[in-house]
DNA sequence: AACTATTTATAAGA
DNA sequence: TTCTTATAAATAGTT
């Protein structure tokens, strides 16, 4: 329609391109709301020029409205609300599982705040019964006995070494009996004297405090038995 | 451009009103694809018939992305999309402070069950020198202060409820030495000797287990201090 | 942007 | 629906 035939192909003259573009494209949208007025339905037209200007027509609802109303009649929104659904989703699950053992931890964290105060003697209100309570005593005297069994350990190497440097060294030959018997605690048999040095008297000095409270000690077994029989356990202790 | 003009409005009569639709929206169609190519720019189309029927064109982009860009310049997306992404961000900082905390709790827990197995004697790896570890023999020996004195001090009560009701019912006057012995434990003075009942006996059978651990136990003071001079502390121990 | 020759779209009828 | 056709409308090329 027009002065000639137009070839259906991309028009190379950017300004005839151009030219054309705007009255056809006028056309365009003033048939898209003939075709809304004349018909009563639902049009929407989008147009974006070359430059990326926005150009739309809709009527009677809103473009947006037709978006949704073509979202929804080609499943086309699953490509991004649907995907956010499910990413949330998804997400949600991932979250509230999180908040389980989160909770789930919290509670045993109490739980193992709980027991360490009663293990430290702090709160014992969780031991309702005597046995309940003996049986703290039993495991708290087993403990006690690892970590002197440990202590003694250390405290022989830590003699022993002392001992070999001594040797090294060549000298000192003072008789040092306090040392001697302390050791005794865990060995539980006569050790030969041990030299007095400057730095083992420091140590001894440090350690006085708590290898006072283990002086002697006698019973048949040693072991620290977590329960079971405990009639054979009985002994003499003195300090 | 027909035998004759059309008023601009709907069209009543159903079935030119139909007719008019068929040919007028392909004729919009195709005048859309015209400028589309004729133009080299982007359209889209939409038409929903009256019973809902969609109708679209859309070229050389399909329409979902013409739909994006329609969103993009017109920031009607954030109706939906860009909610959404907030959505997801807020969600997404919460769960990763929550990541944050649970993994902060899991450490603090792991380090609470460590503290308990060194009070248990169960690990004492963490404990390097003998210094530590005569510390933790002191807040073991501390803590089975407590708990003997917590346990003793419920048996008192026991007995103490048993005897009264043995008094109440005025009878059972039978020399018990045994009960009176191991009552001693704390009390570490003569009371007078209990007398002996069916319920008490069995109590006293029920206990025996953890009693027996304590049958004589002499010292000056019997308080459980936490620290301070141990020195003093010194006694004679026959279990 | 206006003009106008011409093409195209389409209303009405079949 | 489709075809026909008279005619309204759109628009290419010109000014």
């Amino acid at each position: 329609m027009g002065r000639g035939k137009v070839e259906m192909k991309r028009i190379e003259n950017k300004v005839s391109r151009q030219v054309t573009f705007s009255k056809r494209r006028k056309g365009l949208l003033k048939k898209a709301e003939e075709l809304a007025v004349l018909c009563d339905v639902d049009i929407g037209v989008i147009v974006f020029s070359e430059r990326g200007k926005l150009f739309d027509y809709s009527s009677p609802a809103s473009l947006v409205d037709l978006i949704h109303r073509y979202e929804a009649a080609t499943n086309t929104q699953l490509f991004h609300k649907e995907a956010h659904y499910t990413d949330d989703h998804h997400q949600q699950q991932q979250q509230q599982q999180m908040a389980a053992e989160f909770s789930k931890l919290q509670h045993e964290y109490q739980q193992l705040g709980a027991s360490l105060k009663t293990y430290t003697g702090e709160d014992l209100s969780s031991l309702t019964s005597v046995v309940e309570l003996a049986e703290l005593e039993q495991q708290l005297e087993s403990a006690v006995g690892k970590v002197r069994a440990r202590k003694d350990e250390l405290f022989i190497n830590l003699t022993d070494e002392l001992q070999l440097k001594i040797n090294e060294n060549g000298r000192h030959d003072d008789a040092a009996a306090a040392a001697g018997v302390e050791a005794e605690e865990t060995t539980t048999m006569a050790e030969p004297p041990l030299p007095q040095s400057p730095s083992f008297a420091y140590l001894l000095a440090v350690e006085e405090k708590s290898a006072a409270s283990t002086m002697l000690r006698l019973w048949p077994q040693p072991d620290a038995d977590a329960d079971g029989g405990s009639s054979s356990r009985r002994g003499l202790q003195l300090w």
